[in-house]
DNA sequence: CGCGAGCTTGATGCCGATCAATGCATGTGG
DNA sequence: CCACATGCATTGATCGGCATCAAGCTCGCG
């Protein structure tokens, strides 16, 4: 929906570089993001690769299918969807991506990428030239590790939303979730209990296989149960193990 | 179920190593396993990295969640289903591998396996130690590029699942499932017209986010339609264009 | 102020889950 | 070789969760 807009209003999708560098080395995320477990001058070398960032504005897509891949993206503020569709239009939100998450793994097998990736408020992303960094870890066996490891770990949250998506009921799958945001949010020095959700109700439901008024209706249920405060897209969390316990499958 | 049983029944994994070496210059998977691409002093130099095979029978597994990470597999010969489960106890069937195809790359990102992988035949697979991989692969840039293109198509795949299970009917899921199976069988020189399911109705359903019982109506009616010819396991394609109509949603 | 995108809530219906019984193939022991 | 057990598959009857359709509602914004 937002989607066909935002690829109906501009034929080229808007590009603007940064002209300045940006160091990893001083970079808050680098315990997050790539560099995690690097030396100084290791990182070094990782900053004259990463040599550009981009803006992207709310609603404008960073990459989309069929795009040609050259780089990976690291975001460095923002908020992120991607997602793929079928071919007679139906589409999937595959992930939410904010700050230290990668963006484009999907590119490298086919040499073009497979998902649009949409900006959900003004964001900033590191570009990573792939072939620089395939060049990189071929030095560094740390980079190449913790290279890996992310793809893995891309890997093992795909088979947890299988999980969800093949098995779970709609209050289960909303609550893991928001316990999955909340520890992503946690992670970055956010408050876990208060939180403001960059995407709409439809886009939370295409990413759980669940339509918008089921979500809407499961925040309903949860605030009456007191789990939540839902305010639009305001979110505070009264209940955190109750929520962690709907996760698990104890509804008694 | 069958898990269990299997979990039950050998406190300690069955092991079985072959003691002659196979070379990956030799195997006739090689143009869809992990040397695609590599020169014959390359593929030397992974021949003696991969010396070991082990033997997998049917109903054993190769590795199981929680166990220590050392090495990824490529299945050489038989059939495999990988799944996870959660808290509770529900399952979830990942992904099936047959031969050609790597197993294990979930243990990557925290050093343990996150999936249990499941011999559906009497199976075998090549040992590929990781450590060695990586090493092989810092000096092949050939080598490390496959490697990557081979994770990355991974999380395209896992994408696609979450679309069938986030937006697919039932129909459209089996569809979809065998249209993809015959073309991996296709691609190692079987049949598309004509497959011997290796998986119980239940471990389809548990992939494609059904009950047995639905994936069990859903060939009879394909069958009724005059798609397939169903006997137990035994399915004969008779209209494929008509499978690969119903994955496009076009149900008229 | 009024428009529109997004959210909430209600009424109804359908797809697939669930419960239950039967059928079919394989294997095992008498 | 048959009787029986067992695991898997098929089919029917019923039920329930979520989708669908349809109003209103809220809030930000021109």
């Amino acid at each position: 929906m937002e989607d066909t807009v935002s690829r109906m209003e501009t034929p080229v999708p808007p590009l603007r570089l940064e002209p300045f560098k940006v160091a990893c080395s001083s970079c808050n995320l680098r315990e997050l993001c790539l560099p995690v477990g690097m030396s100084t001058d290791q990182m070094e070398r990782l900053d004259s690769m990463i040599a550009t960032r981009r803006t992207v504005s709310r609603g404008e897509t960073l990459f989309r299918v069929g795009d040609a891949f050259g780089s990976i993206y690291a975001v460095r503020t923002g908020f992120f969807k991607t997602c793929v569709s079928s071919e007679d239009g139906r589409d999937q939100v595959t992930g939410f991506q904010m700050a230290g998450e990668l963006l484009g793994l999907d590119g490298i097998g086919t040499d073009r990428h497979t998902c649009d990736a949409v900006a959900l408020e003004d964001s900033q992303v590191c570009i990573i030239p792939f072939h620089d960094l395939e060049d990189l870890s071929r030095e560094f066996s740390d980079l190449q590790r913790q290279f890996h490891k992310i793809m893995s770990r891309e890997i093992v949250r795909d088979h947890g939303v299988m999980l969800l998506l093949g098995s779970m009921r709609a209050e289960e799958r909303l609550a893991a979730f928001l316990v999955n945001l909340t520890q992503r949010l946690k992670a970055r020095g956010f408050s876990p209990n208060s939180l403001i959700l960059r995407m709409t109700r439809e886009e939370i439901g295409s990413y759980l296989g669940l339509k918008l008024e089921t979500v809407s209706r499961t925040f309903s249920k949860f605030q009456d149960d007191g789990l939540l405060e839902v305010k639009q897209r305001h979110i505070r969390v009264l209940d955190g193990d109750g929520l962690q316990r709907l996760v698990n499958g104890t509804p008694c």
